[in-house]
Formats: structure tokens, sequence, C-alpha cells
DNA sequence: TTGTAAGCGTTATCAA
DNA sequence: TTGATAACGCTTACAA
């Protein structure tokens, strides 16, 4: 590969004059930028970028970390990363933490060592503390880690509520929830917004609340059980689609009939949720969004790092499909 | 940020005899080993991966290249590529392409200025010529690029014989095939297997064949019309599981019944096959594997460039499920 | 066993 | 308008 001093040798001028036209920085005269330029074509000549980084002590790189990309919440949400980033010269490092703290810390360590200039991340685990002598931004996602920490939300609590208020507007009358991870403040929070709209409600039982952990298999197996010891439920909110997809799995090996005998809503609005039969109503996230506001955010962040922290709340939608229908009355 | 010029000080001797304990090769007093040890302890002293990658003209950092991380295919390819660069210590970059051959090459620049180390892509794009200027190893997945270019991919070939074959089997009489992108080699190979079997059928008609582009849409549209023209289709190949799902909401608002009127196989294994309904019979690919694999050849291929090209096949298995059924004699 | 110093390929300061 | 040169932080001959 050729370098700065060949050009500025061919092109008779010293590097400081290719650096000029390179940067398109400083004065110089148009016959040797012309010259320069030549030498570069000639030479095909490309900047080496990890010199240029050494010394501006920045990448150029920006890292999303995901508990796992294989979750089909994820691909969506690193696509619109990728695009702001790459947009704007970046390039994308992917991670996959499994939700394993160390993990995190290991690939910030090291990429922090390489002078990534930010970090997008979903953590359940990180907080404050471990995020002390990180001197890059850093934006967390979906999950909110501090008050000095910015991020991009949305309203988990709210849209749980519009879960549930909708199955009793469609006429459900004992409706269950099946929980996320209670270690992501998300999953809590949903937990929260189906609380406010039944709590009160005469038939509320806390056995119409379970655990489950946002993957496929445990809301399979969570399901049957459930659904075996509670024939009454005629509603169930899922707190993400993934796990919603389990429950229609769980009542199809049940041969309970989706949306006749119940009816079933997750949250998160993932392409999944269109392909099953029936197709899965939800509340939608602006995943795209939320990951291209996110980057942006961190751009910003990485271009005035005197910025002051930011918060963004993004709105969620709730989109009918076939999962759910309207109980005629008795 | 301290420098290795801070631990020297501190442990007063100089950065060569730093960087031969950080290292460890060289001879190093195990007294004077410890005062270093101590002085980096202090200083919570890591070493700069930008300065150590200009030296060595390396970066450690392999990029996958994927036409787009959404489509169901790619996140479990992704995930067992970062899983074994980062097993080795390296930053994984990812980059969606969408078959864009102007993105490809730029991505390719873009990163050879970066000294990234390894390529692996996914394209239908490149051949040969336009890697003539790049030096780093390059592995191509699921397509052959050329002969000199290392691969890693299953026989597609033969999975559509295979699929094919299957459907006869359970007695199909009019099998007809959704392709891929005929830009693609896997798809043109699968396209081959499928003729491989029935192109002497008396049935067979250039009509059973129709276009896709591996995508969910194209293959709803594409099935309506070619189901309703063509009433006696008992059999669908489809070249991809994507596709495969297309067909089954296709049939499904055309009020056919799989796989009691028509049987569908489609080609993949993607999770994704898993919760239609019916699920999908499919030709599984070893996804995980295939990626693994490409990232430790690659790997090596980065520590011993000296060695040859390495083109390796996998095998695909047939699994059956939901969407096809043995046919009844008339 | 340790230190000195050149070099990796840039950029930016200062002087000319 | 241009050129010399120090600096970015590290590694490795080579010398001591």
């Amino acid at each position: 590969m050729a370098t700065i001093r060949d050009v500025a040798k061919l092109a008779n001028v010293s590097t400081a004059t290719v650096s000029r036209v390179l940067n398109d920085n400083g004065y110089v005269n148009s016959e040797t930028k012309n010259r320069v330029n030549e030498a570069i074509e000639q030479l095909r000549y490309r900047p080496n970028d990890v010199a240029r980084s050494l010394f501006k002590g920045s990448s150029k790189m920006i890292a999303l970390f995901v508990p796992d990309i294989k979750n089909p919440f994820f691909p969506e949400l690193a696509r619109a990363v990728e695009d702001v980033t790459n947009q704007y010269g970046y390039t994308f490092v992917l991670c996959n933490t499994d939700d394993n703290h160390e993990k995190e810390i290991t690939y910030l360590n090291a990429l922090t060592q390489k002078s990534v200039d930010g970090f997008i991340m979903v953590s359940s685990t990180i907080c404050e503390r471990h995020l002390e002598h990180v001197t890059s931004p850093i934006i967390s996602l979906d999950r909110r880690f501090s008050s000095n920490i910015s991020s991009v939300t949305v309203n988990n609590r709210k849209g749980a509520r519009e879960a549930t208020a909708y199955l009793q507007s469609i006429g459900c009358k004992k409706i269950a929830h099946i929980c996320g991870p209670q270690t992501a403040s998300n999953s809590k929070d949903r937990l929260k917004g189906y609380l406010d709209v039944v709590k009160y409600e005469a038939w509320f039982h806390s056995d119409f609340i379970v655990a489950g952990d946002y993957r496929f298999k445990s809301s399979y197996e969570v399901t049957k059980d459930l659904l075996t010891k509670h024939k009454d439920i005629d509603g169930l909110f899922v707190a993400n689609d993934l796990m919603a997809v389990g429950v229609l799995k769980a009542a199809e090996s049940l041969n309970m009939n989706i949306p006749e005998q119940l009816s079933v809503i997750g949250f998160d609005g993932i392409p999944l949720g269109l392909t099953t039969t029936p197709s899965l109503t939800t509340i939608q996230q602006p995943i795209y969004e939320i990951g291209s506001r996110a980057a942006q955010i961190l751009l910003e962040l990485i271009d005035h790092p005197e910025q002051q922290v930011i918060h963004e709340e993004l709105e969620v939608t709730l989109i009918e499909r076939d999962s759910t229908k309207r109980r005629e009355e008795a």
C-alpha cells in the first residue's frame, strides 16, 4: 500500500501538502493540487485510517450491544443503527452480550482500547457505576440506566395499559399476563401497566400473572400450564411478541381456538407476528426509529461532548390483527 | 488515559520493558515485572490498540457482509461469526449491502483503510476482478465467487433434488417451483436440482417455474397467481423458507388447505418455519455451522496467508413438518 | 536484563 | 502557498 510519503515524493511536494489536499484545508495552489491528485490516483493511494485514528484519538466506529441478534426484535434495530452510522462514515460493530454482565464489561474494555467513539446498549445489567471510566458517549435503549445516561425508550407502561384496556374493551372478562424477565425495566413497566388496569377488578388474582423470560419456549410451556389450570381465562396480554407466538402454539397444541376462545395481544410489533396463524395483535414499537434516533443522538453526543443528557420517549401503537376478537355476550 | 510512558515513569523503567511485560516476550526480571504490573494497575493502564494496529498493520477486526440482517437467514449466521471472532479476540463489523454492488465496494475500501484483517461475504455481485486489490483474506458464503476465493457452501442442487423427490415420494403429481433471484448462484443451483427431478416428467411445463426474489412479498403475490391459474398443482418446492411462508399465507387467503390440497417444502431451515401454521417442511442448512466454519477458516487464512484456497461444502437435511402430507391415492 | 531510538502513517504547528 | 518536524502510543532492533 502506498503511503502519503510516496504520494508526496511522486508529486514533488511535502507530506504536509498532500495532507492538505486530502483534507481540503489550508491553502494549496490549484496546480500543485492537481499534481497531488494525479499522484494519488496513479498510486491508488488511500489514507491509512489507523494512523488517522491514532492521531485524532477517535476511530469513527460505534458499537451496538444487544443480548442476541437472533432475537427477532434486534435485527431491525441493528439495521437502523447501521444505516445511520454508515451514512455518516462510521463503521458499525455488533456485540452479542447474552445479557451476561462480564461479557458486556469485556466488550466495553476491548472496544475502548480500540478508541470506539460511542456505544448504544440494550442491557439489563449495566448501571452507572460500571460506566465511570468510560469516556465515550453511551446511549441506552429500551431500558433506562440512570438519569445521567442518555436513552431512547418507549412508554412501556402506557402501552401495556392500552393493551390490557383493549382486551377489556372487546369483552374479555378474565385477563392474564405473561411477564418478561423482572431484571429488565421494560418488562417491569409492562407488568405495572397491566396492573394499573386490572388490579382492582373483582376477578383479579395473582395466579393470573405468570413469569416468562421473553423467549418462545418458556411461554409455550408456561401457557399450557396456565390455560389448563384456569379455563376461564379469555384474554392474555403477553409481554412480548416472541412469547405471544409461543402462546399461539401452546393454544394450538391444546386445541384451543384463538381468537374464538381466547384473545391474545403481544408487545413489540416484530414481523414474526404477521406470519403466524392467526396473525398477532400487538402493541407496536417503532423499532427502526428507535435505532435510528439512538444513532443520531449518539453521533451528536460524539460531536458535542459538552451537550447535556438526552432522554427521548417514542410512541407505541396498537395494531389489531387476528389473534383478538370481540367476545359475544353470553 | 494513561500511556505506556506513564507506566514506565511510575515503575522507573523504560517503555521497552513495559512493552515486554505487556506482551510477555523478551527477558524481564521478575521483580521489575512486579513493579511494572503494579504501576499498570495503579494507573488503570490499558494499551492503545490503535497504536498497536498502526505498528502491526493489522487491526484484529473482521467484517461480515450480508444483504440485510433483517432477512431471518442472517442473524444466526452473524451470531456464529461473532461468537468465533470474539472468542479469538477479534472485533466484529457488520455491513448490510442490500445486494448493492457500489455499497459493497465502498465498504470494502473503507474497511481496508481501517486495516480490517478479513472479510466474510454473502454477495451476488462480487467477483474476482473486484477483489484484485484487496490483500486481506476473503471467504464467500453460500455463493462461490471463483475457485480462487475460499468458500463455505452447501450442496444446493442436491438439496433441491431431495426436496423435489420428497414431494414425489409422498405422491405429488404436479410439482411447481418458486425460484430465487437468478443472480444468486445458490438460487440457480436450486432450480437445477428441481429440474434434475422433473424435467422429463410428462406433466412438466415451464409455467410451473415462477420467479421470486427470496422475499416474502413477491412469493405471496406470485403464488396467488400461480395457484389460481393452475389448480392441479399439488406440490410446491420453494427456493427459500421466507418465500415458502409467503406461500402458506397466499394459500390461506385463497382458502386452500395446506397440506391437504397442496404440499409445500422450503429451503433454509430458519426458525420462522417453526412458528407458522402449519409448520414448514424444509431442507435445513446448518446455518450456525456455516458461519462458524467460515470464521474459523478465515482466521486460519489470516494467520497463514501462504495457505491455499479452501472450499468447504456442508450437508443439508430434510426436516419433515406439517406443510407436507402423503397424498391419498385417487 | 534493560534502555535507546527508529518507525508505523497520519495531522497540525510553526516558520519560511 | 509550502515545507520541516513533532506528536499520537506502541513495538522491536540494536546496543549496552
